[in-house]
DNA sequence: GTGCCACCTCAAGTTAACTTGAGGTCAAGC
DNA sequence: GCTTGACCTCAAGTTAACTTGAGGTGGCAC
């Protein structure tokens, strides 16, 4: 497949252009070339502009994620890392869930003031002694 | 119970004062008095922070959350808006357990770059096909 | 061959959620 | 009565992840 430049590539994955430059910058991803001052890059550019998307949904930092695209990292230190982070996303995919419940709770709950009612307390709070020790950890981010 | 001065609200939740008086200056929490300079807070404010905390950690804003404690708001919309809040975190469950199960299985795999790991790599598309529309939406938040 | 326009670079601005720092104050201990 | 230390206020700084703006450029349509 042809060489897409940074208009086609901003378009098919919804990445603004001046997001890719900076990406680009950070090292998150590469151009393989120029067309006029243009860059172009690779098709599978989009692949990994969609995996990038994912790891940041997850909560990566993107310094964190160009550190696991890069290659020849020490192997063991790397794997210590994702257990880790799969043991934190576990906790909170536990917290969210309970969230989750809370709010479709009070979406039916006549309570007036929703985080008043004492269902939703008992949800959440039960929710949070289930949390980690100390360091909320996690979440944000909203696209306009 | 006694009410508590902002030192002891802040060892006792774990968030510092500066946040504490942060917190109150955007309405999301009130003292309930002065002990000469000092601000003195309801030992109730520690349920609250939890609350607060369980809150941020699902990726509502510090400006949502004060909209949800606050009495009186239109319960239609406010019930509109706590199920896409719902719907929005069962999307990024869905997300955060495919990122997990990715990391899990990366942490096992034998291929030198993870991120280049074929399974890793379907994993994680399966699960990015499966999100929202458009707009990534959701997470980030680490506590030195 | 000459516009035009989409792209380029580089610096500065933006937002959320706080923290840090400077300069001030008060209650308590000596 | 004076020192001290923990708190106070208010402004400015911090970080991540981008966006915006000013000033420049090169290929393509005419």
């Amino acid at each position: 497949m042809r060489d897409l430049d940074i208009s086609e590539v901003a378009q098919r994955s919804g990445v603004p252009a001046s997001a890719l430059r900076f990406y680009e910058e950070k090292g998150l991803i590469v151009s393989v070339g120029r067309r006029g001052l243009r860059r172009t890059f690779d098709p599978e550019i989009l692949d990994r502009l969609a995996l990038i998307a994912l790891a940041r949904s997850a909560g990566f930092t993107l310094e964190e994620i160009a550190g696991m695209f890069a290659p020849g990292k020490r192997p063991n230190i790397d794997r210590k890392l994702l257990t880790n982070k799969a043991e934190e996303l576990e906790r909170t995919i536990r917290k969210l869930s309970a969230m989750r419940d809370g709010l479709l709770h009070a979406a039916a709950c006549p309570a007036p003031s929703h985080f008043e009612c004492p269902t939703f307390q008992r949800l959440l709070t039960a929710a949070s002694r289930t949390g980690a020790k100390r360091k909320p950890s996690v979440l944000k981010n909203k696209r306009k």
